[in-house]
DNA sequence: TATAAAATGGAATTTATAGTCCATTATGGT
DNA sequence: ACCATAATGGACTATAAATTCCATTTTATA
């Protein structure tokens, strides 16, 4: 018991957080994750509030805070209520003095996307047509196979469906061009084309879709507007309208598309 | 008692702090006066504490917390605590129902998705801080090369980064270790490495820290927790708490930093 | 595989805190 | 100046939360 009292600082917390973490017991590690993904939390909660977000007993939290060098909880907690105090208003008042104080600051800028992001995310449940997802999904799920192509700036999205399905035992193929490679002779009857692309739209892409869509393949598309290229062509078009800032869009929405859809066929087809 | 339920908001909060605060007695005056100071401290503190403050008795400060509309002091309480930590309530319970909304229709998961993208969103407001969002962004200004690698689920975001920094002039190259080929000896003197990596750790991304820290080539990091692996290197660290639904995270607001960054290192460069 | 040690879950206990009540003091009107 | 009414302070009680303890399960070791 040399260390009568705990860290002091949240600095010291977190530096004790580390340093202990490594090796720790199954439930004690779940603590300390939870804690590191919500510091803020302790400040305002109860232990049994902290034990349930953790996924543990209220007694395995208490051993947790006796390891970090605190008596118990009461003791970690006050150091996070002291060190807040004055702490943060709520995310609107903070987002304006961001905005106005910080300009042009990276900080600055950072609100600036999330207010974005927000914004892409709050006007995707009005853009999404739920008929169409659904087709989307029912689609999908009966593909033999997914066949992925989304190029350039829409290549975030297709590996992280990709990777996504892969998680889930769906059959994908995530279409990369690489080096012009086209592998189009993969895709047979039975299979489906999940398209995504953006303005400036992918020649690739599109010629893709053109192809496989002649040949009576059903195609799945992620784009963004109503006058996307794609629509000339049958497929299932679930449009993202994402709210760029300057020249930059940030993905959020089209993520938050992607995830569902993938996670959606994924029980589909397990279930 | 005509006011069953008390104010729902902190902005219908202040705006019956303001319409109450005409009409009152010295001491609940007093409250008023301490609390519109003090907001803050509501989510934080004690009835006692709170009276000190204010320089009254707990008794005259449960009447004032009465006189809001309020039960007791215990529920304006939790109107405070509630908006500080944003709400992204108990997920491992809705991880159970995941499923079933899945299976219930896609349009209900997709809301769950969003309802998860703002909360993280709002969240990286806070968890990023300022400083270390600039030094990344002065190391990286800098940078003769950087050299981004981020594998499986963080690879959507390397390459995302990637394709913004081509975008802007900014010299960068995508490690993707395809075919496990490691460009580790491209890196020189003067260059930069972006890492990205969440829980669970890759440990190819992790080995790359490891090998160009000891050479002293700088690192920044974009990771989930404080007790990341990476935390050991002296890294840069920006960290994003992301919701996790199981194996998947929606990335909304780890692309809204990478898109930050991006662009904050490419107009940091040209200007 | 048997045994000891460590980790865990849950109930019991203790402590702290919110909330209530009433006697006392201040205030405003006649 | 007196009375009626409202406001206040402080002690008391109920409640909810923190903490501890121990029986049970799990894990590591010989």
């Amino acid at each position: 018991m040399a260390d009568a009292g705990g860290p002091a600082t949240i600095k010291a917390f977190e530096e004790r957080l580390l340093e202990v973490s490594e090796s720790l017991p199954k439930r004690l590690r779940q603590c300390a994750d939870y804690v590191a993904a919500n510091k803020d939390r302790i400040a305002v909660s109860t232990v049994a509030e902290m034990a349930e977000g953790a996924g543990v007993q209220p007694s395995a939290f208490m051993r947790f805070c006796q390891i970090m060098g605190f008596s118990g909880f009461s003791e970690m907690q006050r150091l996070f209520r002291e060190t807040f105090v004055g702490g943060w208003p709520d995310y609107s008042t903070r987002l304006h003095h961001l905005r106005e104080k910080a300009e042009d600051s990276p900080t600055a800028l950072l609100a600036e996307f999330v207010e974005a992001g927000r914004a892409s995310l709050e006007s995707l449940l009005k853009t999404v047509d739920p008929h169409h997802l659904e087709a989307a999904v029912a689609t999908l799920s009966k593909a033999n196979m997914i066949h992925i192509i989304g190029l350039r700036r829409s290549f975030p999205v297709a590996s992280y469906m990709s990777y996504a399905f892969e998680k889930m035992d769906v059959p994908a193929m995530l279409h990369s061009a690489v080096g012009r490679l086209d592998n189009r002779n993969a895709i047979r009857d039975g299979d489906v084309v999940l398209a995504i692309t953006f303005s400036p739209y992918s020649v690739e892409t599109i010629e893709l879709v053109e192809a496989v869509s002649a040949r009576g393949i059903p195609v799945v598309a992620l784009t963004d507007t109503v006058v996307s290229p794609l629509r000339k062509f049958d497929a299932i078009t679930l449009s993202v309208s994402e709210v760029d800032f300057g020249a930059f869009r940030s993905l959020s929405a089209t993520l938050c598309l992607a995830i569902t859809l993938s996670v959606a066929v994924g029980t589909a087809r397990s279930g």
